[in-house]
DNA sequence: TTTGGTGTTTCGAG
DNA sequence: CCTCGAAACACCAA
């Protein structure tokens, strides 16, 4: 569920919030797999008496970065929360971390279907080596997304979604992005023209800035549904074109929008404006 | 009540 | 290198 927009604006709420600077005086893990492969003893021996330097996004990771060699790398997966909220408040059966401030209030990790992980490590690089370019960072040029779009016969579905060609994007924005630039989410990388390029690589910009500028994209009320860090929904719903809108008119020329799959995800397309 | 679908990632087989 | 299917888990809508 969370993706770049999302993270981005859970990352925002903790600074906000007032995280740096703060130090975790305890943990407590009700749920083994959430940390990794980490036993609960280990996690909060590291991790409490470190003191919070920075904190920061790199690809769909929330990264807290301590005075310490340590990092705490969080992904959210499909349902995780961060949440900043007084230690006297009664914890949720969903909330598997707790790390304890020294201000009486608790950094707690909300995770309904516990896909989410929180993992503490010494080489964050490891697992953040291997991802894909930032697209919003200034030195991701149109020009490196036309040569690495030329390389890859893939599908530019599937391609787009994962985490080692290009960062942060998930189904909404990849169905959102596409829509904008026109093109088939089946269509081969390296056939697109470079005009079309540099029209999906304005596109996932554009989609990507407008989710941040409105807080994130939160659908339908359920448990795995998003919320940031100061448990708000995002305003970005409302400025979906094509994502869940089976049936309903294509904005651009009023076609009825179709629901296919792709790579095994439910992809949305207009069938005029998005020509296999 | 039961089934199928869900916004993510990783793994192994082919 | 690429694609596919399954798995991790809980909830919700039909």
């Amino acid at each position: 569920m969370p993706e770049l927009p999302e993270v981005q604006t859970v990352v925002n709420d903790l600074i906000a919030g007032g995280l740096i600077g703060k130090t975790i005086c305890g943990a407590d893990v009700f749920w083994n797999k959430s940390i990794g492969n980490l036993t609960s003893g280990e996690f909060s021996e590291t991790i409490t008496g470190q003191i919070i330097m920075t904190v920061r996004r790199r690809a769909k990771y929330i990264i807290i970065d301590f005075k310490s060699a340590v990092h705490l790398l969080i992904h959210l997966r499909m349902s995780g929360r961060l949440i900043i909220i007084p230690t006297s408040v009664e914890t949720n059966k969903h909330e598997h971390v707790i790390l304890h401030l020294n201000d009486n209030r608790d950094l707690r990790f909300h995770d309904t279907r516990k896909f989410g992980r929180m993992i503490l490590t010494d080489k964050p690089d490891t697992i953040l080596g291997n991802l894909g370019p930032e697209p919003l960072s200034a030195d991701f040029t149109v020009a490196q997304f036309k040569t690495i779009l030329k390389s890859k016969h893939r599908q530019l579905k599937p391609l787009l979604l994962d985490q080692t060609f290009i960062a942060g994007l998930g189904n909404i924005y990849v169905d959102e992005a596409l829509w904008e630039a026109r093109l088939h989410p089946q269509k081969i990388a390296a056939t697109v023209s470079p005009k079309k390029a540099a029209d999906l690589y304005n596109a996932i910009r554009y989609v990507l800035q407008q989710g941040i500028d409105n807080q994130g994209t939160s659908l339908g009320n359920g448990q795995s549904n998003f919320t940031s860090a100061e448990n708000q929904r995002g305003n970005n719903a409302g400025n979906l074109k094509i994502f869940r809108k089976t049936g309903h008119l294509c904005p651009r020329c009023q076609t009825k929008i179709e629901r296919i799959i792709v790579g095994q995800r439910s992809s949305h397309i207009c069938p005029k404006c998005q020509k296999a």
